[in-house]
DNA sequence: ACCCTAATTAAGATTATTCTTATTTAATAA
DNA sequence: TTATTAAATAAGAATAATCTTAATTAGGGT
């Protein structure tokens, strides 16, 4: 997915195009590690000494809420990091010695979820899944 | 699980009893809805006028460690909430209108867990795994 | 080009949670 | 009972994330 694409989806939904939401993306679709907050303020001082946190918080719930990136780290285990999503709904293994995630092959939810809301009478509308351990890096064995 | 029965898990694994520590238990062994931080501070200030929230927080990373008690909400949507743990390990339907949660019948996770680990040659040391949606009181049609 | 409006922004307050530090205390051994 | 020590505590600083408010601005219509 490149800026192009982004920017796209974005004026089909609606959204402005400010300065500070192109960089954000810019930076995004770089690629590489994900990204924190902190992170991508550092990256964006130099362009907009003021940008506020709360703009990029807001510019990366737009763009998680649309798809257009993924979240990792939800589990408050380290700070959350952000990054541009690689097309499928996909979840994560964190490696809770250096940090790094990888993507899961698959999503094993979709069918599960039904199953399970079913039997609960329960309207599932997201789900938020995953896993933590050791990388091949870091397992000691 | 009972007071007694909580207070001898700890008693096996080396952990001191100090009177902030049987009450939060106290109080979570109680049942009921499960219980934020900022609740159970409320709920335990007339006897501990200057508990500080630290200590909540300390004591509840402790019971989750050992299984005592599981958190529901990590997602960031709302507040997180503890509630002592009914046995087996267990997941939660959250939902976002009225915020109650329900147990999931069982944990997806097992065989799945080990199935992506392994290819990705990843060491599992815990999963998390939370469905959001409406619960049938609170789904419109 | 100019105006309008809803979306976006920065700033700062607020909340949830964790960390640091110095003090206190529970459990254990003498 | 007293002394020892490792664990637990309160306090307050630090961090992450969200919310509120008032000012600014992008994009569409004139």
């Amino acid at each position: 997915m490149d800026k192009q694409q982004v920017l796209t989806i974005l004026k089909d939904r609606g959204y402005k195009f400010t300065p500070q939401r192109r960089e954000i993306i810019e930076k995004l679709v770089k690629g590489g590690e994900p990204l924190s907050v902190k992170e991508l303020l550092e990256q964006l001082r130099d362009k907009f000494p003021e940008l506020s946190p709360d703009t990029v918080y807001r510019t990366l719930k737009v763009l998680c809420n649309l798809g257009i990136v993924c979240t990792i780290g939800h589990q408050g285990k380290k700070t959350t990091r952000y990054k541009i999503s690689v097309g499928l709904h996909h979840h994560h293994l964190v490696c809770i010695s250096c940090g790094r995630s990888f993507c899961m092959a698959y999503c094993p939810m979709e069918g599960i979820a039904r199953t399970l809301a079913q039997q609960a009478n329960f309207k599932v509308v997201e789900h938020a899944f995953e896993i933590l351990g050791y990388c091949s890096d870091c397992r000691v064995n």
